[in-house]
DNA sequence: TAAATGCTTCGGCTAACGTCGAAGTATGAA
DNA sequence: TTCATACTTCGACGTTAGCCGAAGCATTTA
């Protein structure tokens, strides 16, 4: 009866504020845990977590899995490009958003990824270990060279202790706010709870983001970056 | 709370399959009245009628009265671009429509795009009056030549009638099935009403579908194709 | 003037969909 | 193992909005 392609099914799946919201965040590039997404649409766990099942039905979106977690980055340019002229029509149409915060400039800086660090520290710090030959990658994995043992032990890691426990070692980890790998795992984990020990750094109570403190600064580029 | 603007209200106006098909409608950038448009969109004029107020509202479409007609056409480039946009992602995800009846393979042939001729046919009548230097074509702009002015004469069409009104005489439009341009404007429309006048081809009641005879398909291979 | 056509507004009906609580799975941590 | 976290599924509720019949304007034609 009609012609051309059903733009609607498409059209109304952006229609919805969360999901609209859901898709204006992974604009940026990131990639988002769900419950992450969930809070950026505003809605609880449950809602999201159907909306993105159809998200990723119509391949509007594509999830990975990481360990517990699901990261979601968005199905591909074309679907960007989609968003991107939606924006400009709105923009022009004067449906702006009433406010912007600066509130994620310290998220961006450092911040904690469950349990080891991330942001622009987090990336400078596994690429700092990977220059300094304490790990080495091959595709998605990463192990400790043994030079890079010395090294740990030296910084006042245990090794052996988190080599018993059963969670992988070293296991990559996709930044959301620059899209590049830091390090996750046991080893990760143990880097920043003994950075925080030496006083590098301190966790801001009730949220993620991660503060350094000058000498820790200095330290840090020093001995890691 | 959240950045950017506010994407969902534009694309849930376009989320409804009613007025998606009216924007699609629109497409061709011919102005239609409000009755055309309820039967493009399968609904009945009051409905059309609340569509069209909201989607005039928000300046996707413009209004123009004229007489006890009221005309409608696409509010602007941009919001063409994000059709195109839409259309591109839809036919990518593979939701074209479902009911690909016996209809649909006629209508890719031979169709009316509102007032001239689509589908393989109209392609092949646009290229078939450029090769034959009825029509030149710079960028996007088409052009009738002085030859073929006389050709056009020479078929029935006045051109001088169509000059004296304000509708561009040769406008581009892109097929949706092809992927090319075919000819639309006051000259497309005028060759179609001729050809229809000639008994090469007649138009179904209720579709959009042109079905030429035999002799009329021959006539039109020799004359235009 | 009256009749016809094109469009708009009003009212109520219906169906669809977003939303969340609660329970269920899966993975990681202790 | 036991607990905690991340996510999914189920079920039910409630709002929304599309839809059309009928009536109301507005404009053209006879």
């Amino acid at each position: 009866m009609k012609e051309g392609p059903d733009i609607s099914r498409i059209a109304a799946l952006i229609g919805d504020p969360a999901r609209a919201n859901i898709l204006t965040a992974l604009m940026s590039g990131k990639a988002l845990t769900a419950t992450e997404l969930a809070g950026e649409a505003g809605v609880t766990l449950q809602t999201a977590s159907a909306h993105l099942a159809k998200l990723q039905a119509t391949e509007m979106i594509a999830a990975r899995k990481s360990g517990r977690h699901k990261y979601f980055t968005l199905g591909g340019d074309d679907v960007g490009h989609v968003l991107e002229a939606l924006m400009g029509l709105a923009a022009g149409a004067g449906h702006l958003r009433t406010r912007t915060g600066p509130k994620d400039a310290a998220l961006r800086e450092a911040r904690v990824c469950y349990s080891h660090l991330a942001g622009a520290r987090g990336i400078a710090l596994y690429q700092g270990l990977l220059r300094r030959g304490v790990l080495q990658a091959e595709g998605e994995v990463i192990r400790v060279t043994p030079a890079g043992s010395a090294f740990l032990c030296d910084f006042g890691i245990d090794l052996d202790a988190l080599g018993r426990a059963k969670a992988p070692l070293c296991r990559s980890c996709l930044d959301w706010s620059a899209r590049q790998t830091h390090l996750a795992g046991s080893v990760g984990r143990a880097l920043l709870t003994r950075m925080q020990a030496l006083g590098w750094c301190t966790r801001q109570e009730g949220s993620r983001v991660v503060t350094f403190t000058p000498a820790g600064a200095t330290a840090f580029a020093q001995t890691l970056g």
